[in-house]
DNA sequence: GGTCCACAGGAAAGATAGGGTC
DNA sequence: GACCCTATCTTTCCTGTGGACC
């Protein structure tokens, strides 16, 4: 049944991007002045999580790398790369310098220097999840560089300029605005009808079973792919021709787990075991969890340390917190 | 309204690891 | 090998906030 698994992985980049021709333009025009030595835009783009802004970024960026092969391009997941360290690190990869060599003998200050040192023509970069910078000043340092720019992919606009610096934030009030949208039903439905001519054997799965999975996912769709390809995968291992409604019914658990699986793949061992000590007991209050956990192990970090963690697995969207003050507790989303 | 307590999170300092330099 | 420098993680201390209770 699968012809072409990349297809419905939620990082493959599509020919075409379906249902964003407004913002695809903007953002392209925001660009364009990088192929005739002109001035481009910074660009904000923003929204909720499955509405196709790393898609569509990406998207751009390799179009314009076709059409000039002279502009560099750069992705940088912040998510992982939180520090000013690993951020420069990674846009100098894209330039084809290790960093890691001189690690321990370069100040922070020289990392905008070797930046500028290795440019050699428009630098176009995105920094996608780029609330979760924990130092922003790499974005000072990249608005100092003319040839340098941004594409800044976030959830939440006023989040990410609230948590800025000042003198960060006033700098990039300037960049073009993009929000985007969750995905109507039927928009969704055709995003996923294209990767199905592109993935899966014919007639393997119909409009209305579709509809069904457009509609579970709720406008996300990267849940829509996800149960996709959950359902290829089941159908194919059990030898059906079609995916059914019953098929996406019963996978729809697995496809959620799935999605929650590769965030849990990223916690340390004390972030699992407050992770498994949630399940176990339900919700339960920061402080409840803390005394659980001290209890659970032999070697327990602090309290300070563990609320760093909690913290941090609730932005993973690994636990998810209700209430506020004493009233808070964390939970396992269902 | 005042007090207590739990919680959130910032700031500073300490510990550790590891590469560079002499 | 000793020392220096840097990144990262952790801890301690502290302040602010908000709910519960009197």
């Amino acid at each position: 049944m699968i012809e072409d698994a990349r297809v419905l992985n939620e990082k493959f980049i599509p020919q075409e991007i379906e249902h964003r021709n407004d913002e695809l333009n903007r953002l392209s025009r925001a660009l364009a002045p990088c192929l005739s030595g002109g001035d481009p835009e910074n660009t904000v783009l923003y929204g909720p999580s499955g509405t196709g802004k790393t898609c569509l970024a990406r998207y751009t960026l390799d179009q314009l790398h076709e059409q000039s092969p002279d502009i560099d391009t750069q992705y940088v997941n912040c998510w992982q790369n939180y520090s000013r360290y690993r951020v420069s690190k990674e846009l100098l990869a894209g330039l084809g310098v290790d960093l890691t060599v001189n690690r321990h003998s370069t100040a922070k200050d020289e990392y905008p220097h070797l930046i500028e040192e290795a440019l050699d023509g428009p630098y176009v970069v995105i920094l996608d999840e780029v609330d979760q910078l924990q130092e922003s000043e790499v974005l000072y340092d990249l608005h100092r560089l003319s040839q340098v720019t941004i594409i800044l992919i976030a959830n939440r606009e006023t989040e990410l300029f609230y948590n800025l610096d000042e003198r960060v934030a006033s700098r990039l009030k300037g960049a073009a605005r993009l929000e985007m949208n969750k995905y109507t039903v039927d928009e969704l439905v055709e995003i996923l009808q294209a990767r199905v001519r592109w993935g899966l054997a014919p007639d393997s799965i119909g409009p209305e079973q579709l509809r069904l999975i457009s509609d579970i996912a709720a406008g996300d769709a990267r849940v829509g792919l996800s149960i996709l390809r959950t359902a290829a995968k089941y159908a194919e291992s059990d030898g059906l021709d079609t995916i059914t409604e019953s098929v996406i019914e019963q996978i729809v658990p697995d496809a959620r787990e799935e999605l929650r699986k590769k965030n849990i793949e990223k916690l340390n061992g004390h972030q699992v075991t407050l992770f498994e000590l949630l399940k176990e007991h339900g919700p339960a209050s920061p402080g409840d969890l803390i005394d659980l956990y001290e209890e659970a192990v032999d070697d327990p970090m602090s309290g300070r340390t563990v609320r760093n963690y909690l913290s941090k697995m609730e932005q993973y969207r690994v636990i998810e917190s209700v209430g506020r003050s004493r009233a808070k507790r964390y939970q396992i989303p269902t």
